[in-house]
DNA sequence: GCAATCAGGTACCTTGGGGTGACAAAGCGT
DNA sequence: ACGCTTTGTCACCCCAAGGTACCTGATTGC
């Protein structure tokens, strides 16, 4: 008997979780690598509360849409905080929960990893485009 | 020598990088978060070279598309390689590079602390989900 | 000739991210 | 009454990821 197919071969965290957990890591993840989620928190994080039109000019090139939509994303996983000020006019507030804080400070190395490594990563795709290209010429 | 003119008003990994390298480190590291990437570099990084239809196996309900995309663009950016074996059966292997180990290596701590974490996401989206259906209430 | 194995490739479909632009409620100045 | 700003929402678009299913090409064995 061997290759039984599941339970803990190794300690691979993706097959150590069932689906369900390992889909909530990755989304939370996600934000911190994909276009903006990163970006918006790293702002809330290191200059206090902000509201969403300075976020808008801080986080250059952002739509409205998409800083909504990551705004409510990293609130709904507890990594920002939203409050609504009565005011003049209307005014929120957005700020890093300390969850959001210490996501930041373990996502940063990784990040400082990759931007060290990135002209291993520029020749590396050099090297296999320019393979790939002889191969096929068309 | 690169004209990045990259505006540094704060340590953003984000707001540091010309958007062409920054798109290229969020290409690298989503690999890592997507749902096969880290999976399979995983299973190369521990256990050896290994063979297409072994990951096909190891990999659990992971598609033949898939592996052979998530493989592609692994080697592409210098993690994994790939090497034909003239053999009885054509034979293909695919290893990690060092390259490879070490993004292991550092993504490894950021997913050990999301899975620390995840009682703190899952309260928190519970409560963030009860909150807007209660002023929601579709 | 025919089937089987290994390593893919290709077509088609569905989902979801992200962009643009228009519109909405709330209060203020004029 | 009208328009301004602020904070969004909504409708519409394109594109890329991923799944299913089927096809190819090389080779061995029958």
């Amino acid at each position: 008997m061997d290759g039984a197919s599941d339970g803990d071969r190794h300690d691979d965290p993706c097959s150590v979780l069932s689906d369900e957990r390992q889909a909530l890591v990755r989304e939370v993840l996600a934000r911190m690598v994909d276009k903006w989620g990163l970006w918006v928190l790293s702002e809330l994080s290191e200059d206090g509360p902000l509201r969403f039109s300075r976020l808008l000019e801080r986080v250059d090139r952002i739509s409205q849409k998409s800083l909504t939509a990551t705004l409510r994303q990293l609130e709904r996983d507890g990594l920002v905080t939203r409050t609504m000020v009565a005011q003049v006019p209307i005014r929120v507030d957005y700020a890093a929960t300390p969850l959001g804080r210490s996501l930041i400070d373990h996502v940063h190395p990784l990040w400082l990893w990759a931007i060290e490594r990135l002209p291993d990563f520029v020749s590396a795709r050099a090297i296999y485009d320019a393979r790939t290209a002889e191969q096929q010429p068309s």
